[in-house]
DNA sequence: ATCATAGTCGTCTGCCTGACGATAAACACT
DNA sequence: AGTGTTTATCGTCAGGCAGACGACTATGAT
């Protein structure tokens, strides 16, 4: 196909965030209130355009900051605190997922630790943190009694997407810490892999394999009786990034 | 941010392919010579412009039926005959990753069958399978003392990436079966595994592990000796996609 | 003091894998 | 026909790891 400026249509390259935390033994997902149309008043992940001198991952660090106040953890520096992780998940396009023009949406995937409120724009009534099986279900009652409706756009199916991705990740690599806070306990680590995957694990059988695993887990030395009951070491995320063998998920 | 169509940039989106195959126990990916500028002449990643009607994964699916004949296996229809393997791989939206202009490339990872020779455009000069180490080197001479120059744009990452996904992937899929014709043997299957993570693995336990995971491959009946020695049973893909518990590679 | 709660250490059993011996069935020679 | 080579297939054994679960410890609440 010879070169031709003619020869390919325009496209709007959007990113969508994906920002995932547990809350209250949920896990939770950032959702911002939509205040134009299309989809005007309806829940939606946050987002926004790629600048024209911007990367992929620059412009979801930005979105990330500018929704959360996150920082994007930078791979290179590992010992780096309360910084979240930020990863691309997938790419959108079909070309009716916006009813406006043809927007291309680069959904990126967050996981961060339990967060004060959300702002968006400093409203706070136009973002939250909704559990996500909330935010996946079709029509019914939330929690709170009111209508639920979908998500705008294909944000369903991206969230979906990204639960899935943060699911099968803390099976094999480390990532279940960006959960936590910088210092956590064995006891909250295993909540955050109960709430991600919606199962209960053996507290026994789960303390021996974290504790087991070469640089998963460095003690600090100090203990907390934060959760009651007898105190629990406190532990910082090890160096490892790949856990082998890895966290098996309970069948079903 | 209120909507304005001037807020946002054109990029021009596109979609390149990593088409994996395995030949003469290599893993090998489809090359085309460019032949405008920029990297003219040089090798690169096969792709195109997605159309302004048209989803990713159809233009995928579009590219991959003009480079080689093959049709993307629908997933909805799990027994199709020779059929590759197409998912999306990830994006790559560098500002200066074409120097033309802003382009936005979605990667999609295709798994083929071993093919006759590859046609780009009918002219088999300017399309070839290429083992990815020689692909990936950088300077040097391949195999056939010719002078290797490092693939055009980023596609030295994007195809490092690809070859990274299929290594990991047919560890707990059953996708390796991908690589096969319709009917193969354990030995064929088995050298599929030795080529993609380039490492030797036992006969008999690599026979003992696919032959006892339920769904992973289903008899014909047939025998054959087109590997020479002792007859082998014959196989056909079976149902199961996800490999539980995984194919383990081998350290280092 | 007693209870409830959470954390930590052990034990046992079964499954899976890696290492490897042994046999089987074809073909290519002599 | 016999011998060697190649590939396929079955078996055995030991070590590692996960699931199930008992036991004990150290807090705060009543």
């Amino acid at each position: 196909m010879p070169y031709d400026p003619s020869a390919f249509p325009p496209f709007a390259v959007t990113v969508d965030l994906v920002v995932l935390t547990v809350r209250r033994h949920a896990l939770c997902a950032l959702a911002v209130r939509r205040g134009e149309p299309p989809f005007q008043g309806r829940w939606a992940l946050p987002g926004g355009f790629v600048r024209a001198d911007e990367d992929l991952a620059q412009a979801a660090a930005r979105e990330l900051a500018e929704e959360t106040g996150l920082r994007a953890h930078d791979p290179s520096v590992p010992a780096q605190d309360n910084g979240a992780h930020l990863e691309q998940l997938a790419t959108y396009g079909d070309p009716k997922r916006d009813p406006r023009m043809r927007v291309v949406s680069v959904a990126h995937l967050a996981l961060a630790p339990d967060l004060p409120a959300p702002r968006a724009g400093g409203d706070a009534s136009n973002a939250r943190w909704a559990p996500v099986d909330e935010l996946l279900q079709q029509g019914g009652y939330g929690r709170d009694g009111e209508p639920v409706a979908p998500l705008a756009f294909d944000h369903a199916q991206i969230l979906s997407d990204g639960v899935e991705r943060a699911r099968s990740k803390i099976e094999y690599s480390s990532l279940a810490t960006a959960f936590c806070p910088t210092e956590f306990t064995v006891g909250e680590l295993r909540r955050v892999y109960e709430a991600v995957w919606g199962v209960a694990l053996d507290p026994r059988n789960f303390h021996r394999k974290v504790t087991g695993t070469p640089g998963f887990l460095v003690p600090t030395g100090g203990t907390t009786t934060r959760q009651g009951g007898r105190p629990a070491q406190l532990f910082r995320a090890g160096g490892a990034t790949l856990l082998n063998p890895p966290m098996l998920r309970p069948e079903v």
